[in-house]
RNA sequence: GGUGGAGUUGAGCAGUGGCCGCUCCGGAGACUGUAAAUCUCCCGCUUCACAGCACCGUUGGUUCGAAUCCAACCUCCACCA
């Protein structure tokens, strides 16, 4: 049977060009993933992401088993029939709410308790409830409950998180064999934690891949940490990563640093930033960023950026664009979205043409002085 | 002509003797597995400062001190002739 995953090319750098199978659709990495966390990539619709070129979307454990609940997503023909987006679907587990709700959790050994950010309710996740929900959701790539430290964080309490999230590692992998979720074609992918203990970050690493996931996912990041700081901890997890399967760096990040995590041999990223950031008027340009609501685009007739296949910048103007973020209009959010999503998604298509084409290496550390340099 | 009400540094308002003004508009910044179409800062002037100087329709007065109290006047609004 042919594996989930192949390994097409590895550039000198460490780059890599792969395909990984779904339920769902092909997916060709390196790629980025829309966040769609309550059912939704907030401001565009499913027509919208194909149309940016999205090959793979996100939802969340946590926020849509509160709200509308699994097991309505289930009677209602999973999240992808629920929302109307019928390629692949990632969904986090909750951990990452370990780390964004930590005033409304208590985390215990067996799992986690929440207290609802909506009206106060107890939920408790742990790996048996997070494989459960996910099972629910029809997530093609589900996974694993961890427990994702703040940054900084203690030696003690940082191992004590990677030993819980491993156990909490093992006992999901154990619910997706029993359930049969493995069998039907679905993947669980497991997480690295560690924070800035390099040892850890090893550790965790081995212990993960002996345990052979289908996929693996360096989490502990994006939680405030400078950017070096980040670099090197996805530096030392991807050493320890086994070369035949996909590796997804969470919650990250800028297009520079997609591109040198590229050169990582990081596989996967999601982040919010490009569709937050498009909602507050900030978009991506290959000078660097730039924020719409500035009055020097106040009579700028050009697109965002000049020549970019994307709706957004075949129709409309950067005043105009500013126009409706200074009235707020919802229209300025979901123009914005699809550019922002479209350059991050054109960017790593790009990226995996270099990497066929053999020179990654030289073209990312071009762009990337293109997009540090100059204003747009 | 009469009576009543109102004038607060872009707009709308609060402010009845000394000290915060508030909301818009406008200017800028932040945002990284989404408690975010959100949040923060600035928004009279000065070599942009924990400094100085203004300003509350106008003029004058009372007072140690006035947007605030007094007088006259100006403008606007409402109603009555």
């Amino acid at each position: 049977m042919a594996s989930h995953f192949q390994l097409l090319t590895k550039d000198g750098t460490g780059a890599r060009r792969g395909r990984l199978s779904t339920l769902h659709g092909t997916i060709e990495t390196p790629i980025f993933m829309p966040v769609g966390t309550q059912g939704t990539v907030k401001a565009v619709t499913p027509a919208h992401l194909r149309d940016v070129g999205a090959q793979v979307i996100l939802g969340n454990t946590y926020h849509l088993n509160l709200r509308p609940g699994s097991a309505l997503v289930r009677e209602l023909g999973g999240l992808h029939r629920f929302m109307g987006w019928d390629g692949p679907i990632l969904t986090d587990s909750g951990g990452f709410q370990v780390f964004s709700l930590s005033k409304l959790r208590d985390v215990r050994d067996d799992g986690v308790a929440f207290q609802s950010h909506l009206d106060g309710a107890s939920l408790f996740l742990g790996p048996r409830e997070v494989m459960g929900i996910q099972a629910d959701l029809g997530s093609d790539i589900a996974m694993v409950l961890d427990e994702c430290p703040p940054w900084p964080v203690e030696r003690g309490p940082c191992a004590l998180a990677c030993a819980r999230s491993l156990r909490w590692a093992k006992a999901c992998r154990q619910v997706a064999v029993d359930s049969g979720f493995l069998a039907s074609g679905r993947h669980v992918f497991a997480i690295v934690q560690g924070s800035t203990y390099d040892d850890l970050r090893r550790e965790a690493a081995e212990a993960l891949s002996a345990l052979d996931f289908p996929g693996y996912a360096v989490g502990g990041v994006s939680v405030g940490e400078p950017e070096p700081e980040m670099l090197k901890q996805v530096a030392a997890t991807t050493s320890f990563l086994p070369e035949d399967k996909p590796r997804y760096a969470m919650g990250l990040g800028t297009p520079p640093q997609l591109l040198r995590m590229i050169a990582l041999g990081v596989d996967m990223f999601d982040c919010v930033l490009p569709t937050r950031v498009a909602r507050n008027g900030l978009a991506f340009t290959p000078h660097g960023p730039i924020n719409l609501r500035n009055e020097r685009f106040r009579t700028d007739p050009a697109p965002v950026v000049e020549g970019a296949a994307n709706y957004t910048c075949r129709n409309f103007s950067r005043a105009y664009l500013r126009h409706l973020f200074l009235s707020g209009e919802m229209l300025g959010g979901t123009l914005v979205t699809i550019h922002n999503l479209h350059f991050f998604l054109d960017l790593m298509a790009q990226a995996r043409a270099h990497i066929e084409a053999g020179d990654f290496g030289s073209w990312h550390l071009s762009w990337i002085r293109t997009y540090e340099g100059a204003q747009a």
